[in-house]
DNA sequence: TCTGGGGTCCTAGGACCC
DNA sequence: TCTGGGGTCCTAGGACCC
C-alpha cells in the first residue's frame, strides 16, 4: 500500500487557518509582487485551477494568480503533523517506508489476506487521518511497491485505487511514461523521441532497444512498464550525507557577503553531522553563476571529523578557484559526506 | 516560465594496488 | 617495446525524487 498526504504543506495551513478554506494557497518562495526568487512548494486543488502547479517559479504562479493566499514554508509545523500520521500509519503495517515528509509504504501481506482486506485498512486509514488531523490523502494498493505508487496517484485527492494482479496490465498500459518512477522530464523526451509515450508502448518496446539507448536502466525500465518490481518495503536506512545550500535574493558578487555564506552553510552543516552522531570524511562545494553555469568540486579527508574548522578550510579551499571570475554568484553549496558513525572512543593510528 | 532546498543513485574516467 | 586483468576509491556531472 502506498499512502500520498494530499498538497500537504497546503493542507496543513489550511486546518490551521480556517479563514483560507475556499481560497488558492500557494506555499513556497516570498512572490514579492511577482519578482520574487524561488519556486512553489505546494499548492492547494483550488490554485491548481489557475494552472499553479509544485516547482513552478513563484514569479510565473504569481501572474496566474494574483489574488491567491501566499505562504512561506513552515517546515517545523508540517514535520510535527507528519510524524503523528506517520505513528498512525505504522500500526497498519507489517512493515513501514516513510519516502519524504508526506508519503509511506506499506507492506501489508500478513496484515490483509486478500485485497478486499487491503481494501478495508485503507478506508480505516483515511478516516483515522480524517479524524485525528482533518487531512485527506490519496492511497494505491497493489501488488508492488510501483503499482502501489501509480495507482495511489491515479485519483487525487481522497482517492482509492486498488490494482490486482490480473488488471495490472489494463491498468498500466494507457498511463504516460513518466508515471513509472525514475522516469522524469529528460528521459520521458529521450523515449518520445524514440516513439515511446506510454508504458504500453515501453513493454511493447525491444529490450535490445532499451539497453542500448539507457543501458541497465533501460532493462529496468522495461521490467517495471510489465509492472515488475521485486524492491522491499524497507525500514528507514542511515544517512548518506547532509548538506545546505543558498540562492541568494540578488546574484552577488560582492566578496565579505559570499564569505560570510559561505561561513554560515558551514556552520550548518557541521553541527547538523555532531547533532546526528557522525563524522564526514568527503567535503562538496557547489557554485552557480547568474547564467546558471554549475560546479561542484569535492575532497575527502585522510581522516573522519566533524570539526567545523575542517569543513570551513576545506570549502574555502574547494570555493576559491571559482570566486575571482568576472560573473556574478547565484548559489553556493556545502555537503559532507562519507559519513561513519562516531564511536565512543577513536583509535588514533601511529 | 526562469528556474528552491535537501536528498539518492548512476556513470565514466582516472589513480592506484596487487 | 607496447603494454593484462581485477579490484577499490575518488571525482564531476547529471537525472531524479519529494
Amino acid at each position: 500500500m502506498h499512502v500520498d498526504l494530499d498538497a500537504f504543506f497546503a493542507a496543513v495551513e489550511e486546518k490551521n487557518h480556517p479563514e483560507y478554506v475556499g481560497k488558492p494557497i500557494i506555499v513556497g518562495a516570498d512572490p514579492k509582487q511577482g519578482k520574487g526568487r524561488g519556486v512553489v512548494s505546494t499548492c492547494n486543488y483550488v490554485a491548481r485551477e489557475f494552472g499553479v502547479r509544485s516547482a513552478m517559479p513563484i514569479s510565473r504562479a504569481w501572474r496566474l494568480c494574483p489574488h491567491g493566499v501566499y505562504l512561506p514554508v513552515n517546515y517545523e509545523l508540517y514535520e510535527q503533523v507528519s510524524t503523528r500520521i506517520m505513528s498512525i500509519l505504522r500500526k497498519y503495517a507489517d512493515r513501514f517506508e516513510q519516502v519524504g515528509i508526506d508519503e509511506a509504504f506499506l507492506e501489508i501481506s500478513q496484515k490483509a489476506s486478500s485485497f478486499e482486506e487491503a481494501e478495508r485498512i485503507a478506508r480505516e486509514i483515511k478516516s483515522a487521518i480524517r479524524d485525528s488531523e482533518g487531512l485527506t490523502c490519496s492511497v494505491g494498493i497493489g501488488p508492488n511497491k510501483l503499482v502501489a505508487k501509480i495507482a495511489s496517484d491515479y485519483r487525487k485527492p481522497d482517492g482509492l485505487t486498488v490494482v490486482r494482479e490480473d488488471s495490472m496490465k489494463h491498468f498500466l498500459h494507457p498511463l504516460s511514461v513518466e508515471k513509472i518512477w525514475g522516469i522524469g522530464k529528460k528521459t520521458k523526451e529521450r523515449l518520445n523521441s524514440m516513439g515511446i509515450r506510454t508504458i504500453g508502448d515501453l513493454s511493447s518496446c525491444d529490450v535490445a532497444r532499451l539497453r542500448k539507448q539507457f543501458g541497465s536502466l533501460g532493462e529496468e525500465f522495461h521490467r517495471m512498464s510489465q509492472g515488475i518490481d521485486e524492491s522491499d518495503v524497507l525500514e528507514e536506512s542511515p544517512p548518506k550525507s547532509f548538506s545546505r545550500e543558498h540562492t541568494f535574493q540578488e546574484d552577488t558578487s560582492d566578496k565579505s557577503q559570499i564569505q560570510s555564506t559561505i561561513n554560515d552553510l558551514c556552520t550548518d552543516v557541521a553541527s547538523q553531522v555532531s547533532r546526528n552522531g557522525f563524522l564526514f570524511r568527503t567535503v562538496t562545494i557547489k557554485i552557480r553563476y547568474e547564467d546558471f553555469e554549475t560546479h561542484t568540486r569535492s575532497r575527502t579527508l585522510p581522516f573522519a571529523t566533524s570539526n567545523p574548522e575542517s569543513l570551513k578550510v576545506t570549502a574555502a579551499r574547494l570555493f576559491d578557484p571559482f570566486l575571482p571570475e568576472n560573473k556574478r554568484i547565484r548559489l553556493l553549496g556545502v555537503r559532507a559526506s562519507s559519513l561513519t558513525k562516531k564511536t565512543k572512543q577513536r583509535i588514533l593510528e601511529i
